[in-house]
Parts: C-alpha cells; sequence; structure tokens
DNA sequence: TTTTTGTGTAACCAAAAGGTTTCATGTAAA
DNA sequence: TTTACATGAAACCTTTTGGTTACACAAAAA
C-alpha cells in the first residue's frame, strides 16, 4: 500500500476531506457525514491521511478530530517547482495535444496507413 | 479509471517518466529500458500520461517520441496554492507573477521578491 | 526480397483499492 | 446502572491497478 504525499492527495475524496478540515478541525462523524459512503470507508481515508501525516487526529473525550497538517503538501511542491517553468510561463490554461483528441475520437483511426484490422 | 492529472503523478513510475522526457523527448523502447518492468507495462503508464495531457508523442518514422506536456501539472499548482500559506511561510518563498519572465527551463529554484501572503 | 526493430494490443493474472456489514469497546448521557 | 454515541477494526466482496506473455503489423535495415 502507497503511503506518500503524492498518492494521498491524488484521490479526491481525500483532497475534499482535506479540503473540509483545512480550517477547521472536525469529528470523523461529522466528516462521514458529508459523504454518500459508509463511515467506514471514510474512517480508511482519514486512516490513509493520518498515516501520510497530512492528518493530525487529537482526542476530546470520545471524540476524534482532525486536523489539515499541510506541511507535507511541500513534497508535491518542491517536485513541481523544478517544472514550474513550463507552465507558470504560459497561461493556466492547458492546451490539449492532438494525441489526446485522437485518442478520445477512437482507437482505431492510425496517423498515417490508415489500415488496421 | 480516474485519468487526471493528480492521478497521473501519484505513480512513482509516472512522475520517473516524466523527469526522463522533460527535457529530451525520447522514444518508448529508451524509456521502457530504464525500468525494470516489460516494455508493455512502461507502454501502459505512458499511455495514461497521454490520456492525462502530462505527455505528447510524436511519430518519427516508426518511432513514436514523447515529450512532456508539463502545462497540465497547473491543475496541480492551482489546488496547491490556497493552501501555499501552511507550508510556504516556512520557507519564506513568496510568489510574484510579474518577476516570472526570465525563468527558463531548468531546475534551478529561482529566489523572487515580492510579498504575497 | 527477407529480417529485424519499434510499437500497439489482446488475453490473462495477482494484488491492491475501496467499498460493505458486523461487531467490540470506551465514553457520555439519562 | 443502562442506554446511546463515537470510534476501531475484522471479515468479506467487487472493481481497478499493474503486471505478464503472446502476437500483429508497419518501417527500417540487410
Amino acid at each position: 500500500m502507497r503511503r506518500d504525499t503524492f498518492q494521498a492527495i491524488a484521490d479526491p475524496t481525500h483532497r475534499a476531506i482535506l479540503d473540509m478540515v483545512a480550517y477547521q478541525p472536525l469529528n470523523i462523524n461529522a466528516i462521514a457525514g458529508q459523504f454518500e459512503v459508509s463511515r467506514t470507508a471514510i474512517y480508511k481515508h482519514i486512516k490513509i491521511l493520518v498515516e501520510c501525516g497530512l492528518v493530525a487526529i487529537q482526542q476530546q473525550g470520545r471524540e476524534r478530530f482532525c486536523e489539515a497538517q499541510l506541511a507535507h503538501l511541500s513534497e508535491v511542491a518542491m517536485w513541481m517547482d523544478q517544472y514550474k517553468a513550463f507552465w507558470k510561463t504560459k497561461h493556466d490554461v492547458p492546451e490539449e495535444p492532438e494525441n489526446v483528441k485522437e485518442k478520445k475520437a477512437g482507437k482505431h483511426k492510425k496517423k498515417k496507413s490508415g489500415k488496421k484490422k
């Protein structure tokens, strides 16, 4: 099971949880209540975030409050920093490469000799 | 199948491929030759990167050269930007978009002047 | 021409991801 | 105490991921 910051923020649910607790700690039930899936499923997501160091848990009575520990995002930031020149100098609307359009249009299409079975 | 930039860069193999082709296009065999796993496995990774728009493919004869299209990283950067305060303040590396123009391709991180937060 | 090289893809497989239900346990409330 | 609540975790299931081998085919080389 991969447990790094890149993997952690790859999951949309993880990002949603981080968005929720970024500015105010919430207990686990409060977080789970915002999602369609079960509390257990959300609990597993939170557990992963804790293992990655992106969320810290603070016990208060029988409740456990999750608070964001976003410093670990710097790992991602540092990796991206080396490529910042490739997208910061341009506008922030990325262009779609031709190959992607072809692939999305249909896999049977070839660039040159179009005979494929 | 998730096909977004966050998911794309979550995979260490994907990041390694991007690192390889960031500054020079390489054909698929050349990329696959750098990994332990089979060419087919690497091909699938490249395909995902193409579908995410992070790699573009340019055909030359029977070879297909992969080149990085890192503009899509801005999606990740924009999400992280909102939390920059949580980890940027310790390094004190503020952003100043007006001064970025002299930045060229390269791994050098430049110190910039100006205050954002 | 024939052979080799570079690539695309199908079929298959094991492991991991991501969900569920169920139950155990500690704390708070009645 | 008894009950309700908040959480942790086990057992299980289905789908996705990430790999393999085998093969097809076009382009380059011999």
